[in-house]
DNA sequence: TTGCTCCTCACGTCACGTGAGGTGGC
DNA sequence: TTGCTCCTCACGTCACGTGAGGTGGC
């Protein structure tokens, strides 16, 4: 029986490859091709009487197919129905290169989001986490709500503005909401006089991030509307205050 | 018992946000947080009598710090790390940023690939499987071997060419390797002054190739190198007739 | 009694990597 | 007898999604 069972084993290697020398020559590991054998995406062709895998001429070919369209980022799912069912292989690609220019357009917003957290941080001391989180999430709303001009005037503005200029306009808001803050628990009316004036207060510094540009203006409000008062003011305004002062900057309006 | 019970429930709202809530607010799934709980990332202080997980203030600020980092990227591991042990920020950050750009430039160069791909076939017919392979094969090989200033040459000289001339140089390459591969046969040296002939023919099409172009030699060169001669040159080329036209164009060299 | 919230398993995902333990041919 | 190749399980990866089956408070 032995000489035999030598026979067919030589006799194999004329038109069949072993797992290890296909692995070596397409450069997969011999897991790989287990795995997709155990998948059903490349299934030798012949097993020896000993039970290894042999691959035949076909096999090696769709391996090498297998091979390029996986360079593409195809997965195996995709390969497989290209290879079996093939669909139209040019339209496979379009949609895929899609996929790929959409996810590099998400790359390119995180870059950014980490890019200018970094630049915001690199001269100072370590922040605290929060002041990081806080960081994060400015960052991250403005690449939701602006487009990408109005980053650049934005960034702009920093910049005109200086790190002094940025600390006094949030001590002007942080003053401003506290005065807003008392009234209404004062139960002063909306309307009332001094709360036209303090409407006036903050439409002023409203144009001051703005820049009295309108396209702005509206982005900002879509902010306020889409994520709530809380989170788009960072926690500073709670809905009821922002209600509040709804209704006096609206008695503003029509008192003008 | 169940007064108890009911006083102790409702006392904890006070300070305490139950899972519902707190998934409500910063936008997580109830599974999520299950999750953190499980790998002790964020484990409630508290459980209700009944088992409820109640999280109290800091357990919410965490879990807005972790929605933060998570934002930017980070591994879960990562972010644990971050918080509890909190080694550099700035400089985790920056690591960070530095494997996205890795990434960026990996999904710029399949966007490359891919573009590349479909525009060679985009107004053929359907290619076949095999073609298609091969020009995924080609394309890769380039991005690996050539800079970019060099692709946008072999861009132009491909546009200059138009399709038919790309053809008529395939064609030639074919004829002169079958040429060779029919002296080799014959045992003709390579030495011999019919090789020579046709190694100045085979010097000839590198230079079409390479445009005379130096750094695009060694490029080419570096190719067969690494790649072998097989793959380099899609199969036309074993790396014996390398070898033997590799002495003839030797011998060529001297002569001159 | 009927919803709603919450609980704990536990499997599945994608493409293999990495042992573990064993067999067959030089 | 000693390497080397090959074989078949089977667990682990990452961050959860998605049921399954059950309990407690309005």
């Amino acid at each position: 029986v032995a000489p035999v069972t030598l026979m067919a084993e030589n006799e194999s290697t004329a038109n069949e490859v072993r797992i290890g020398a296909l692995a070596q020559a397409t450069g997969v590991t011999v897991r790989t091709l287990h795995h997709y054998d155990a998948i059903g995406l490349l299934v030798p062709d012949a097993r020896s009487p000993t039970g290894r895998r042999l691959y035949s001429q076909p096999n090696v070919r769709r391996l090498y197919q297998i091979v390029a369209l996986r360079r593409l980022g195809l997965s195996l799912e995709e390969i497989a129905g290209t290879l079996d069912q093939n669909p139209d292989l040019i339209e496979t690609v379009r949609q895929h290169l899609a996929r790929v220019e959409q996810g590099l357009e998400l790359q390119r917003r995180l870059q950014r989001t980490l890019t200018q957290v970094l630049e915001q941080f690199e001269r100072d001391d370590q922040p605290t986490l929060d002041q990081f989180t806080q960081a994060i999430e400015v960052m991250t709303m403005i690449e939701d709500h602006y487009t990408p001009e109005q980053r650049a005037q934005l960034e702009q503005r920093r910049e005109a503005l200086g790190e002094e200029g940025i600390r006094q306009a949030e001590r002007d808001w942080a003053m401003l909401i506290e005065t807003v803050k008392t009234e209404r628990a004062n139960g002063t009316e909306p309307t009332a006089a001094r709360m036209l004036e303090l409407a006036r207060q903050w439409q002023t510094l409203i144009e001051q991030f703005t820049g009295g540009d309108e396209g702005m203006g509206r982005s900002l409000a879509a902010m306020y509307r889409e994520q709530g008062p809380k989170a788009a003011s960072r926690g500073m305004v709670e809905p009821e205050l922002m209600q509040y002062v709804g209704q006096a900057l609206a008695a503003l309006q029509e008192a003008q």
